[in-house]
DNA sequence: TTCCGTGCAAATCTTTTGCACGGTC
DNA sequence: GACCGTGCAAAAGATTTGCACGGAA
């Protein structure tokens, strides 16, 4: 059972992007996107550099090549920024089928953990047609003190 | 009539609470406080830096100390930190009184807006109690394309 | 008098860019 | 064969830190 097994997925998708808009294939930029096809949640580029190394693909990836690559991957709409208060920036997938979900910040820890409530994506879908702004993304960051860091 | 004519706000009260946390008067804080507290919304240190020089004080502000200036009042949450997406983090005051709100970034020309909903707040109060964090902060960007880069 | 707040300059750290090579089309 | 994708090294830009001085308490 590989994973390779599964329908189309993100990844596919990307690719396919990616060669509409006109770019070539590429190894470094194939092992990000199988990277972060499997992610649950936000990385930041110095964790996608390290855990492409850790998966010891053939090709060392570099870093320079994952921020070019992440700037393609924005720009494309396949993935999104996280901006979590800590020093670096973190990206993700932007799933089509999946609810997409928001973010919680343990200020002590810097735990990163997903949530969603369509309450609040609600909430938010009725604002964006009241602002002066033509709503393209949105995105909440709940900031606090996780389970563990809070009965210090 | 001065600006010093206004009641008790929202520089008074981070003066005093300064002062409680054990700090002495400086002039470099004075002239941020007063600065950030005839702010409508947020700015960046270095936007804050060239407003201070340009309003001309007796004294020039070194950027060094207006980050650290920021970092102290963000410490006693007399400040927030606004994240949005552009290379520099910005901040604003913490008004007890006003309702709090939220920014709109335009992603073409970089303008950033406030808005308030209390819809929003009410979702996002109602969720708080639901995550496995203990919330103390949160903060929503919403990013599109302004009413002037819209018809380009 | 003690010690904090501040300016200045240097250091740090994240992200970007220039350049040359190797692979894709 | 032409040109893009990538690694490496250097550059750029934001933020932090070390240090010494002047002012607040």
């Amino acid at each position: 059972m590989t994973a390779k097994a599964r329908t189309i997925g993100w990844a596919d998708r990307a690719e396919a992007a990616l060669a509409a808009a006109g770019h070539r294939r590429g190894g470094a930029r194939h092992a990000v996107l199988e990277l972060l096809d499997g992610q649950r949640c936000a990385l930041t580029a110095l964790e996608i550099e390290d855990a492409l190394r850790a998966r010891g693909g053939s090709r060392r990836v570099s870093r320079a090549s994952v921020y070019r690559i992440l700037d393609e991957l924005e720009r494309l709409r396949l993935v999104q920024r996280v901006e979590t208060g800590q020093a670096m920036v973190r990206y993700e997938r932007v799933s089509e089928r999946e609810e997409h979900h928001h973010h919680l910040v343990c200020d002590e820890c810097g735990l990163v953990m997903p949530f969603s409530d369509a309450g609040l994506e609600r909430a938010i879908d009725r604002l964006s047609k009241t602002v002066p702004l033509t709503v393209s993304e949105h995105e909440i960051v709940l900031h606090g003190a996780c389970r563990d860091c809070r009965d210090d």
